[in-house]
DNA sequence: TATGAATGAGGATTCATTCAT
DNA sequence: CATGAATGAATCCTCATTCAT
């Protein structure tokens, strides 16, 4: 076989347990459907990854892999512009998307399940992933804030609570990932986010000037 | 066997149940575990409980209920007082040391590992608990904003972003729940979470006047 | 299930591991096997036994135990009589025909091939048997030494020696247990073992009068 | 490749197989093990010997084979001398030196352990191996009787017999070649064994004359 | 010829669940 | 009702062996 094909292999497994440890959860998957499901004989699996444990660490990283890389390029988005308002709804929105998106769903749920029993997992998913959007998106907000578009702030506890205020009430919606939430509850929180950060983190004059939507609930 | 002692053996399954379930997850949990833990024999357990999958269901419903009542005794302290700013820092502070509890974090880590093998899991806690929580706390606020301490808010809206300040940039804090947050460490997020919502939904004329913390980061 | 029962089971398994170890060895003796055998299911073995180590050992253990009983009964002919020398040969006869039975045979093939990964077996089984008949055959020497019908000796070796005497020129003449050695066979060692060892051994004027008969193996 | 470095790789194969197999037996054995230990690659292995059974017999041919060399060589020690009991008592003690060789150990076990897998063993080893030892030392013995310096004997089972006296009390004192025999003690039962067969078989004038060590145990 | 990679069959062990007492 | 014992199904992993290069 040739190299090409000895790495497409690899792929192919790990894109199979990807899969199915997302589908089943660690301990209820099965290497053997795995194996089927990549198209490879069971032990093919061993001797790529040696056990099971690691073939899920190695799934989880590459998972987490991907899911940064999508959220580095939604929050490279996040550039200033004539109405910041509307690019942070646009960039919150989408941050929404990726969030709610199966695989982020899946790999969210793998690692708060497993994490007792791997705790190395945090260091595999978090440096190379949550944190690093956190401080990915404190960066641009420094910048708004220095080129006087948002109040002085602490750009990382600004960040960490921009991205709360958009996942935190998706939880609840999309009922813990089982339930697909509509485009437009996904604008409508980001809506809501966005206001909230502004009204607490924007330039005062700016702020108080448009009105917001989510303003005046009852009228 | 006197029905007393019936009683006292469904809850010490129930009681072991919670603690094996909660350590292990639900795949790896073994029966045998359950039984021996609550000193009883295998056989009793399904006597009582049916099936590995009841059990789990009740199990959590007992942790759901006991989290909810904590919760909402927790919300039930944030009375209308002189300095709205430290009773909201008080309440926050409150709902994130009930929020980092051990069973809080296993039973957040257990519902959102098996949603999807047990669906009606939501229902089961969410019904009997996250909803109720944000709700019990809208009803707080909004009596606030009644009196005219915050001003008009959609009460719903405005309770799922506070919990989100609060609890979203724990996550990270606690390493998914494997590490133990220093209690300075929540009261740190707590004021900044409070700080926030004041920004935002605070009483224009008050919320000028004081000065917050984490304002200023770099002085 | 009555505790008869139970007992039976152990029994079926613990017979039916003896003889698959015996007809196997241990590497390719499977459980399942072992548990068809007996007539139970494979997780029963694992109940009674734990694992198949132990389950090896404690075959091992009551094989040793009932060949030890036979030898011992073999060695207790050995009285003072008449005829010494006729007795001996009944007796080293009698051995012989222990020493060859097919669980004798694989006995000693399990102990020698296996008792590099299980060094704890020469306890259980040397304690238990082959030190134990050398004993018992040196204490009756020792008697019939006392007694005047053999020299001085020291009953240990000359126990050792006798054993040897018999045992030895077996294992060349039954292929190392493969081959039935027939019984004249079996006669003609005992009495070439019994020949050599009064010769060494015997009362010098008793010796020197019964004329052996391997002496002159060319006539 | 070159044709020595063909040759030179069967020898490495040859030589980590002997090892491999005298240490985990065959079924423990691992095909991977030896060939890594051979310093080969697995398919260089099959090249070679086809499968693991060949493997096996040509592993034990070639051990078996170099065990021979070495008792020959052992047995053309006995020269007829001087001290004909120094001299046997020298060539016994040599034998048991051998006899307790790892590799010896280690062949006799595998035989033992397999021959019920692998019959034909018994001619590769036999043949080759211990029958020829026996017929060696039947040789030497005859001519010993015939110039006197032993009784009329049948060669072949006072060879039998000598060897016997030797090995036979060397099984238990080396817990079955676990436990390393020291010298002193080699001597000892190589010493016994000769006074046995020199009383049996010795000329009777020179046998009476010179007092053996063993007789007179308790004083 | 020598090798890296792939495979099919099989083995020990565990687990949720059910009888018989 | 509570229990000790038994079970059928499933799981992870290993090994001898074979292609394709």
């Amino acid at each position: 076989m040739s190299a090409r094909g000895r790495i497409d292999k690899r792929q192919a497994i790990l894109a199979a347990a990807g899969e199915v440890f997302a589908r089943e959860g660690y301990a209820l998957a099965g290497v053997d459907v795995i194996a089927a499901e990549a198209g490879v004989a069971k032990p093919t699996v061993y001797n790529h990854f040696g056990d099971k444990e690691t073939l899920f660490r190695e799934a989880i990283a590459a998972d987490a892999d991907r899911a940064l890389a999508k959220h580095l390029a939604v929050v490279a988005e996040l550039r200033d512009g004539n109405d910041l308002r509307a690019t942070l709804e646009r960039v919150g929105h989408h941050m929404l998307v990726c969030h709610c998106e199966d695989r982020s769903v899946a790999l969210r749920r793998l690692l708060s399940a497993e994490v007792t029993r791997f705790p190395d997992l945090i260091d595999i998913v978090r440096g190379h992933a949550a944190d690093r959007v956190t401080e990915a998106l404190a960066d641009r907000l420094a910048r708004l804030a220095l080129a006087g578009r948002l109040r002085r702030l602490d750009p990382t506890q600004a960040a960490e609570q921009f991205i709360a205020l958009l996942t935190g009430p998706i939880e609840a919606r999309s009922r813990l990932g089982t339930r697909p939430v509509p485009d437009d509850e996904l604008w409508a929180v980001a809506r809501a986010a966005v206001d909230t950060f502004l009204r607490a983190f924007g330039d005062q004059a700016a702020a108080r000037s448009s009105a917001p939507v989510a303003d005046t609930p009852g009228e």
